[in-house]
DNA sequence: TTGTAGGCGTTATCAG
DNA sequence: CTGATAACGCCTACAA
């Protein structure tokens, strides 16, 4: 291992010297400057990142807490953040908490004992007094997924209401006009959000949407629905499901009880994942842009840590987008 | 932050005997060991992580590298190996390498530059000579996914040969011998070994596997090799495809020329990944055990690094098991 | 513009 | 059995 030290000897002048020069700091010539970096990256020197965190108190990690990475809508997210944290000094380190409160806690913990002052959060349920708490710890919390209008600033979030809007009228336009709308029990908010982008569509067109087609199921029983819609597949035109999963479900529920899609009813989901591309026919999505989310998150973590930079008042939310495949009959 | 200064002098000893009497090191009496560790979780102490790393010239970093953590496959790795790292004092840190393998050789030599002496790497391709050379420089090396038989007590594998007879077995048990394969371009070296599997049962039992039934593709073109072997459904009862996704897009390309599943054919995948609850009908699927042989991987790795601990000379090898669902048709 | 010296929190090596 | 003391590699006043 080759130190400060080694290629001050090297270079004949002193640790500190070399230690400046390589951070950019300092008023040296650039030739000085130049001798000393090309010696430095000649002999291979490495800085040693434990020692720069114990001296500066804080570590170039950024933590990156999901509740379930196995699932292909946070392991997205993880790639956006892990590729923009490549082209920074920064190195990521995800987390995955199950939606368990004790062990979010602990990897923030862990993470926070090892001096990293940049965490990202997914959440959906997390308590508001617990993350207020944690912004004024964690100087670079992010929170991603929800936003909390006391830390406003520090949230990343999606225009739930116009991705209700965006499937709503994607029906409407192609002459679906008897819709069913499948939410998700867990994720209260954003099928909330969505829902009420889907009636504003719907009023504004004076379409009415019964109370009775509005359910709420998890990714278990939604084939069921599908089933159950099947049975009143007559007064019924288009689905649309609370993400590309329970659409899916759904869809098979309903084909397995004889209905044809898009045909009979057109489905459409959200998230635009992987799975889209894999069901028959293939899903039309309202697209969540993950990726992209996650990435931005990692960038404005770090303004928060980095003083030099300001920080702009524009909104940190991010449109959704209807990406069609083959689920919508058009008209 | 209290550090172990903090706590020796509220004890009235030295920092020596906090830090040992902390690491259970020294002939502490129980008494004074108990004093010094109540009084260091009442005041909060958190051991500081870069200090310690700093000192011992090793860090509590295990890196997982990964090819592509968006994908489910790898996303439920990371799930096992980071379920199993919480139960020691290992933290994770996953990369991404998007099977690039200069992405791959930063990430080692980041983990590497910040003293990690534990890297478990999934690999298809990496080309042994870098890996030979890496198990030398790094005590906890641990590849997954494949057999290098020059650094055989690291790797994790699966016993693919056995995949493949399970695939096979099944589909002539259930009186499907007219079988075509779809292999993965890709991942040739898995790809060759299930079909040796499937090979041995159909010549034990006297089947024959023509030729130009077996196929090779990517998950891009998979959905039109389903619709070309529809072409020839009548002289087909059941396909055995590489991964999953392969199958269940062999699936809907058979589907939509109008062949029924399984009625006139079976179809098999392999994984048993989160997408086989999603197609219809589900998908009966060769069990890939990701989430418990990444778990095991840590182990492994832990036990390089720890040399208290004997290694056992049993294979590193997992064996694979069938998960019927509703793919195949029941004899 | 450069170098010296002290310290970050921990562990390990010595003496006592 | 315990406690000074010297590192680990780096950064940053402060001095020159």
């Amino acid at each position: 291992m080759v130190t400060l030290r080694d290629i001050a000897k090297a270079a004949g002048v002193s640790t500190s010297a070399v230690s400046r020069a390589i951070r950019d700091q300092g008023n040296y010539s650039e030739e000085v400057r130049n001798k000393i970096k090309t010696l430095a990256s000649e002999m291979g020197y490495k800085p040693n990142i434990n020692a720069r965190a114990l001296v500066k108190k804080q570590s170039d990690i950024i933590g990156f807490i999901v509740p379930d990475a196995s699932q292909p809508f946070y392991g997205l997210m993880f790639k956006g953040a892990y590729t923009a944290s490549l082209t920074t000094e920064y190195r990521l380190m995800i987390s995955n908490y199950d939606n368990d409160h004790r062990t979010l806690d602990n990897a923030v913990e862990s993470l926070k004992a090892a001096g990293c002052r940049n965490i990202i959060i997914h959440t959906l349920h997390t308590d508001i007094a617990y993350l207020k708490k944690l912004s004024e710890e964690v100087p670079g919390l992010v929170v991603i997924g929800r936003l909390i209008p006391e830390i406003q600033e520090r949230c990343v979030w999606i225009e739930n209401f116009y991705a209700g809007r965006l499937a709503a009228e994607h029906m409407l336009k192609n002459g679906h006009h008897e819709l069913a709308v499948v939410l998700h029990d867990y994720v209260k908010l954003d099928s909330a959000e969505r829902l009420q982008g889907i009636k504003y569509v719907l009023e504004m067109q004076g379409v009415k949407l019964k109370d009775d087609n509005i359910i709420y199921t998890n990714s278990e029983e939604a084939e069921d629905i599908g089933k159950q819609l099947a049975q009143k597949a007559s007064e019924l035109s288009g689905v649309i499901a609370f993400n590309d999963q329970v659409a899916i479900k759904v869809m098979n529920g309903l084909q397995a009880s004889g209905v044809k899609i898009p045909q009979d009813i057109s489905v459409i989901g959200f998230d635009d994942s992987i799975f889209c591309e894999l069901s028959l026919p293939s899903l039309t999505s309202v697209k969540y842009p993950c990726y992209e989310m996650a990435s931005y998150a990692i960038r404005l973590s770090i303004k928060f840590t980095n003083h030099q930079e300001s920080l702009d008042s524009q909104a940190n939310m991010f449109m959704p987008s209807l990406i069609e495949r083959h689920s919508v009959l058009k008209a």
